[in-house]
DNA sequence: TCGCCGGACTGATCCTGATCAAGAAGCCGC
DNA sequence: GCGGCTTCTTGATCAGGATCAGTCCGGCGA
């Protein structure tokens, strides 16, 4: 049977969760953890921001988290769990504009129309870290580092947002993707070479803008080619170097 | 000769500039004008900001603002001219990222790298405000206004980041880049149907990652279509509404 | 004035990836 | 276990836009 195959080559790692914090600490992997760690600043501070935070969810896949033209009143961040944003067009078709993993941080796009310009879903259970923009804004002016933390944050996924532009091929497209969520998890701690794509083939597709039948075809290749192990969603990646070349005209650097 | 011709059926409109500042008002199109103003700050916090602008240019058709890793000092608002940022890859072909009109501000993708991720380029002979970034930051934790202006600069570029993914057809993407331009002229206070496109075809076409021979083709056609008038560089929206509607899907709203 | 050069336009052909279609495999209920 | 559903995979065909090639035009310097 398949399971037996799987645990045999493919043994599934434990589920990412970034949900270590306590009174004084942020969870470990928390794209805010940096701000205050890197200046140095005390409990105190440290309270200061978490009077500001709300765990939330945990919710089931499929939930919304936000939803297009919903107010904005704060940016989460993901505990545990993955996260897509999308859009619907007025064609009903959607668009998936990006995929969130542990420790990285919704809801950035939705400062400046003051609500959300797209909806969030929850690819998993998850759970979430909600900041009350209000409240850190007003942080922000008394902690210039949490202001440079914020400036950090918004200008980084400036540059994301300009990966999947380009006109690359499909090989390009899914080579990078794999790299970049790798990357994504091994900045956060988790194995960089070895995860569960916690989204749909479709997902993946609409993200890189191919076609589903694309995407499999090309997975499928990458495996013929021993650039990666496949096994219905979970994936290792074999010859990072090669992946990374592929997709080298996508990936930031 | 050149001005016989082209002043017929379409006259260059006076040259787009945003250059009527002086030591107590911000040019009338800036990127900063509305920050201060919409709260009531008066001469002083106007002079404290005015302390971290500097000046620069001009810089002439083809010179480099910024290169790719120089190091992030500054941010940019263009005061006349046009600009393209862009990156050239490991094989040396470029990718145009985006261009920049009098009014906008440019290097705000620069702030988490702490170099500058593209270069820009002037598209014509250009000026510009150059905006100290260590001044702003310190400037904005004393003026709440400000940082929630930069805020919303950095989240307002989020959103126009994802202007070019979604797959696309040519016709799409030309009309909505031309009222992606009208409406951004319009919102200076320039006209938003007749102005002059200051980049090439090639460079057009490289943005919005078709062949210039595509990008030619689908211009001559609008043109036969009654939806656009074109001569050279300029142009003129015929039928807005057309246009919008053929672009929609990948216009904000 | 001429000739050169780069940018713009147009035509012919090719190729990548979308689309259509069908089958296989996993997941859920019962 | 067995249907019924969705997701994934694989195959065959099709089309949009890239590429290659050639022409035209305006600008510029000798």
């Amino acid at each position: 049977m398949r399971s037996d195959t799987r645990a045999g080559r493919l043994p599934d790692p434990p589920s990412p969760i970034a949900d270590d914090g306590d009174a004084i600490r942020f969870c470990r992997t928390c794209a805010f953890a940096g701000a205050c760690l890197a200046v140095g600043y005390g409990k105190p501070e440290l309270e200061a921001l978490h009077c500001l935070v709300e765990h939330v969810g945990p919710y089931r896949t499929g939930d919304h988290v936000f939803r297009t033209g919903d107010p904005f009143r704060a940016i989460f961040a993901v505990r545990a769990g993955t996260v897509k944003t999308s859009l619907v067009d007025r064609e009903g078709r959607e668009q998936v504009l990006g995929f969130y993993l542990p420790g990285e941080v919704i809801g950035l796009n939705a400062i400046y129309p003051e609500q959300f310009p797209c909806d969030a879903i929850a690819l998993e259970n998850a759970q979430f870290c909600r900041f009350s923009f209000p409240a850190m804004s007003a942080l922000a002016t008394r902690m210039p580092a949490v202001q440079q933390h914020l400036f950090r944050l918004l200008s980084k996924e400036l540059g994301t947002a300009s990966l999947l532009a380009g006109d690359h091929s499909a090989d390009e497209r899914v080579a990078a993707f794999l790299c970049d969520l790798g990357s994504r998890y091994a900045a956060r701690g988790f194995s960089g070479t070895r995860f569960a794509l916690s989204m749909s083939r479709g997902d993946i597709a609409n993200y890189l803008r191919l076609a589903s039948e694309t995407v499999s075809r090309v997975l499928t290749r990458f495996r013929s080619q021993d650039l990666i192990a496949l096994e219905g969603r979970q994936v290792e990646l074999l010859d990072a170097d090669a992946l990374h070349r592929l997709g080298e005209g996508l990936l930031p650097g």
